[in-house]
DNA sequence: GACCTATTGACCACTCTGGTCAGAAAGAGT
DNA sequence: ACTCTTTCTGACCAGAGTGGTCAATAGGTC
């Protein structure tokens, strides 16, 4: 990431990086169009080779940067010594959704780098911070959790993974009918039932799991 | 589709057909290569064009095909006299698991074509079957699915999502965990302790969302 | 041999790729 | 007004890949 780039104005950036984040995210490093990140991003493709020397560096600095943002923006500001199992997941969910209304696929293209981390060849120093932050990302759900609450007829990874695919599952929907609803700018305002839900049903998981008699 | 295609051996068919259903369902069409395709099924560039004779007559057999697959192998099997949730859930399963093991992209395909229908401007002939399929793929787990089994205090609505995201969820990691192996063909053998396991899931399931006492 | 069908990959025109670069545009300093 | 520097651009390049064609094969049957 070239020192000229850094010098932009914060909203240029963000811009720049989004499109290229989405456009990653989307189709893989090899299938991404340089071109349609410069588009998407409302830049001169020139401008964007002035930025950035190469399709590959450009990879490499949103590898860097994506994993920066996660640390500063996410995982350090989890409290860990909150060991309610539902508390930590409405407060990490925040923490995502406060990241991701400003930079919407910087998540998503780190997600999709974890997964075909194999493919990408990464310099070496690289490896070592994903390693170190797939471990880290193992840990959200489940450090200092007190799984005492949990009902003790379902074997507690099965209780962990069936509440782990439920929320992923309402994720997906709700992306689909927010991507449906094709809004430009998504405000707080208009989500503000979606929080409802999403807290009703947190509310549900925990009848569910807890043993009887905890729902304060 | 050609009567020339239709004349071939049944496994050769079976692997052009699973080639293209492959390369559409995970490109699109746009992006799908036919070049890709014939490389894939092991023929040459122009037997392809010879079967088929463009990239659109193609794609638009293909979804016949996977219509008429859908439909002699998946929905006409269902047991709709079947009023219990989970065993209509097992049994559809396993219906699934039959067509995925020969044709194991044909339904993916046909999902993708769901998803983005809009996209593709099929013949009308084509738009008339999806939307009679769309309707029928929503009755599955539901049409005459004695409900009032389920527990009364929570929503059913609720429970029903719950337990497709549950499903759905466990669906894609064991299709990771698969993808992980690396197993080139995948035999009743290999998976018979996912079958266990996916049961076993389907029995917890049921304590979870069905009344207390109902569990036979 | 002749005849027919099945199969092929070199080839075509075209689009898109990552990357370059001469020069336009915009400031800054005088 | 003039110059010097930095920022920015799209026409342009060689190369790869696209859907599709077709003369040339190979193989079987009479």
């Amino acid at each position: 990431m070239d020192d000229v780039f850094k010098a932009l104005d914060k909203s240029k950036q963000l811009r720049i990086l989004n499109a290229a984040y989405q456009e990653f995210a989307e189709k893989g490093y090899k299938q991404a169009s340089t071109n349609k990140i410069a588009r998407e991003a409302g830049i001169g493709k020139g401008t964007l080779f002035y930025y950035f020397t190469s399709k590959e560096e450009l990879f490499h600095d949103l590898v860097e940067e994506s994993f920066r943002i996660a640390d500063e923006q996410y995982l350090s500001k989890i409290d860990f010594s909150e060991t309610d199992f539902f508390r930590r997941l409405k407060q990490t969910s925040e923490l995502k959704w406060a990241v991701y209304q400003e930079q919407p696929h910087a998540l998503r293209f780190m997600a999709q780098v974890f997964i075909h981390m194999e493919e990408y060849e990464l310099p070496e120093e690289l490896t070592v911070k994903r390693q170190a932050a797939e471990e880290t990302w193992g840990k959200i759900l489940t450090e200092n959790i007190d799984f005492s609450k949990f009902r003790e007829d379902i074997p507690q990874e099965t209780a962990f993974n069936f509440i782990r695919w439920t929320i992923e599952g309402y994720r997906v929907e709700l992306e689909q009918r927010i991507k449906m609803m094709g809004l430009d700018k998504l405000s707080n305002q208009t989500l503000e039932p979606y929080y409802d839900e999403f807290y009703g049903y947190l509310d549900t998981l925990k009848k569910i799991y807890y043993k009887p008699g905890l729902n304060e």
